[in-house]
DNA sequence: GCTTGACCTTCCAGACACTGGAAGCCTTAT
DNA sequence: ATAAGGCTTCCAGTGTCTGGAAGGTCAAGC
């Protein structure tokens, strides 16, 4: 199968497949004519790393994914900690980012945003507020 | 002001606040020595951009925020325009990673975590359960 | 005056995960 | 024969720093 097939099916951007040829991520065969040729194997792969990428993996999380995945005798153990420690990342961010939106919205909530000059958002960005932007 | 009075009073490090001035986000003078001299404008610009920065503005948002807070005449509703945009990415990202949450400690929450092979959670990025990781 | 250590300087390279574009070869259809 | 579209490689750029090397400057202590 022929790289824009591949790309179609894993629902991933050509240019990102070859990428992950190039960091070693998947090694599909080559045609006669120089084309890579993706295997069923190649195509698992690629959709196996479009899903974990989609929940956040690291290209690296990915790689010891796959290599868990390869692995038949690996403890099921490993993945969850690995997964756990992930989930635990994605809850670290998710904190941020709330903590981040309360702050900024309690701002625009309080700038009348008119044609007015004076406004509380920026007011709060020079730390004239302080206590309420980084408290 | 050196450099590192700069950092520490901005809560910046010094290598990103001399990365700042390579983008033109502040422009501190020089002493006689060739050091940095920060004025208490400088200062204030960097603090400022910390915070933006804090709230996850990018630092192009942060140069609009800056040339905003420098222009007496703006209208407040420039800003609010900039920082609802902003909100509103931030909420994106926050649903995002929310619906990673959701589905990847589904997974962890199946998987046994002992040391037997099989790994609900590997399956489930195999697309075993597509419609489960996938939906 | 000399050394030591802390500070400052510039420049280069690397991190992450792609993404775009250029130049050119291959295949398929007309 | 030609044109369109797919494939190849390689180089460069994105954003936001961060680390390190090589070297200049300053203040304190001997």
């Amino acid at each position: 199968m022929n790289i824009g097939d591949a790309a179609a099916r894993s629902g991933l951007p050509a240019k990102t497949i070859r990428y992950y040829e190039d960091i070693g991520l998947v090694s599909p065969a080559r045609s006669n004519n120089g084309y890579r040729d993706f295997s069923d194997t190649d195509l698992h792969n690629l959709a196996f790393v479009q899903r974990a990428r989609s929940l956040g993996f690291s290209i690296e999380e990915c790689r010891a994914l796959l290599s868990l995945y390869d692995d038949r005798e690996r403890a099921s153990a490993d993945v969850k900690a690995l997964a756990k420690a992930h989930l635990d990342q994605i809850e670290g961010k998710i904190s941020g980012l709330q903590a981040m939106q309360k702050t900024l919205s309690e701002l625009v909530h309080k700038c009348h945003g008119d044609d007015r000059p004076d406004c509380p958002i920026l007011d709060g960005l020079a730390g004239e507020h302080r206590k309420e932007v980084c408290k």
